[in-house]
DNA sequence: GAGCTGATTGACAGCGCTGGCAATTCCACT
DNA sequence: AGTGGAATTGCCAGCGCTGTCAATCAGCTC
């Protein structure tokens, strides 16, 4: 039809759509304007048969969420570039055929990569499967980097530490800390910034300050009840994610305190929420829809070739930016 | 492969994955039995080659964000019992080439349908093209529902109705109201069961308590402080979104009103942010996930024929819950 | 047991494109 | 004009399945 059109063959059409070198510029032009007149569009299903890929990559997922659709709109955008398209796919992280679901999806589909969001990105039997297949896949933040896969993580560490100097700065002595989920990645490092920031300052850390909230709501209000009724009440409190941090919030207010005077909450994600209570929390934004677009990008500069991983393993660490809202108080001279 | 293993032709393997009937029970566990064995999974690009056929269902979005990742995972659900796959695309509703954006990715994908969400849903350039296709498409809670295609909507109206009588239960009589974007069918209907609910109960609503807020936290904040500095302050607000709730209980908080014994607050979606804040936001819970779930239906029960879509047009309402927390207050004698 | 009908099954071509080559064209240089 | 080599282009087969239709088979009837 378009080959036709243009008064060649149709190879010579498909080598124009692949950008393959080797056609005249005159040739090209007409097969471009041919493409342009009919309004011309390769089918994906033909392409992929016959030249057995898939141009399409995966993204896991378990639990929805605004995270989940912000990483795949920047995914997305990735892919577009590249003529790639993005299958979205919910896994259940717990379900005992978890490896069954991820060997149809790939068998089926033939995906050329796959991206996985945690805690997907930390399971043996996803990255076994995958790796046995051999897809290539790109682990997000995952609790421990696999030898064989590039991942890309934010420098919660560093964010954390110095979101933590900046609660020091303004004269917080006694900072409780709310840690996440544990096995996240996310938990430890945002522990472990905060504890560098601590340690730096010569302040010692009371473990009675410190409580276990999953990055829920919910848990997060038990947490705060603990740290704001222990005899020796902190100034701060510093959450694993925002979601503790509008619990803390909660709690300070049902306890009458005045905030932020009486007490600094602080957060991490910027999450919507972030901004939609009083006072707004300070927190420490990540790059979500970059990572989603650094994710495919991996992917998509590994496919061409067909080897493994260019050494050494790519891992990306994206920047977090901090974000100083008003929920920062400085000490008065009688609570230090 | 599979065929050889089981003693048939590759075609009775295709009658067996595809569910044909006319093939003996025998046959068939046999077939069964060696793609087990040889865990095989039939090639999707193949399958719909041969068979025109694509088993990709498109969803197009705008924005990102929970709503969207809510409504996928129950599509996907929806999708993969009967072994097809969604593509998700965000589209931009602004942009001048979003036919071309829309006709290159059902030109490439030949998608089996399409699920369009708001606002992408009320757009004629996106549904024309799509017609133009002969591509069945569902819209998700358009402001006009076109002749031509379905639509998956909620009662808003009615809940909108239903929540504001719970208000005047409580003895509200001067009750303002958030109004959401304009356009979007949802700022319309909540907006028209709440005139309802007010109507019927012969009370009367004051224009300057009626105020555009956009779905937006801080357009809901401007709002709530010209509602709450009128000379006759409401007693309760109705917003059309959480969002919107929100920034409405920070304004009251910041003007030192008792909530909810002051001000009773609430909102629609049950968004994350109706729990996060204290008091918790009465609202109305969309039942999102079974939305994504009822679209995708609504494209497969359609896809087998090649037909039209069944008279009368399949419309569905679903129905929202109210969620009653505590940022309803009954009014005091005094106030009311 | 022949004859007939409907249920199963298989043979074959082809979906729309891309690899792997062979054929052709182009161009610089003798 | 003749020649060799590189640059273009086309031919052919086949990717892994399914639609079509013909072939075969099982179960009955007489």
């Amino acid at each position: 039809m378009v080959a036709d059109r243009a008064g060649v063959s149709p190879k010579t059409v498909s080598r124009v759509i692949n950008n393959e070198r080797g056609v005249r510029a005159e040739t090209h032009a007409r097969v471009m304007a041919a493409i342009e007149q009919l309004d011309y569009h390769p089918n994906l299903a033909a392409r992929g048969l016959a030249g057995a890929r898939s141009f399409l990559i995966g993204l896991f997922y378990d639990k929805p969420g605004d995270y989940v659709s912000e990483f795949q709109t920047g995914a997305v955008q990735r892919c577009r570039e590249s003529n790639l398209h993005l299958m979205v796919e919910p896994l259940e992280a717990g379900s005992p055929d978890l490896g069954r679901a991820v060997s149809t999806l790939i068998g089926q589909l033939r995906l050329e990569g796959v991206i996985l969001l945690p805690p997907l990105s930390d399971l043996p039997v996803v990255h076994t499967t995958l790796a046995t297949a051999g897809i290539p896949a790109v682990h997000i933040a995952p609790m421990h980097q696999p030898a064989d896969a590039p991942s890309v993580d934010t420098d919660d560490r560093t964010a954390a530490r110095q979101l933590t100097a900046e609660l020091i700065r303004c004269g917080h002595r006694r900072i409780a800390f709310m840690l996440g989920r544990a096995g996240h990645r996310a938990t430890e490092q945002r522990y472990l910034g905060f504890a560098d920031a601590m340690q730096a300052s010569g302040l010692s850390i009371d473990a009675q300050l410190v409580q276990t909230g999953n990055f829920e709501f919910t848990d997060g209000l038990e947490c705060a009840r603990r740290m704001l009724l222990s005899p020796q009440r902190p100034s701060a409190i510093f959450a694993s994610n925002d979601d503790m941090a509008a619990a803390a919030v909660c709690v300070a207010r049902q306890m009458q305190l005045a905030l932020p005077d009486a007490l600094s909450i602080v957060g991490f994600d910027d999450a919507p929420v972030a901004t939609m209570i009083w006072p707004q929390l300070s927190t420490v934004r990540q790059p979500v829809r970059a990572m989603g677009r650094l994710a495919a990008d991996l992917i998509i500069q590994h496919e061409p070739h067909r080897r493994g991983w260019p050494q050494p393993m790519p891992r990306p660490h994206l920047e977090l930016e901090l974000i100083l809202r008003g929920s920062i108080a400085s000490v008065r001279a009688h609570n230090a």
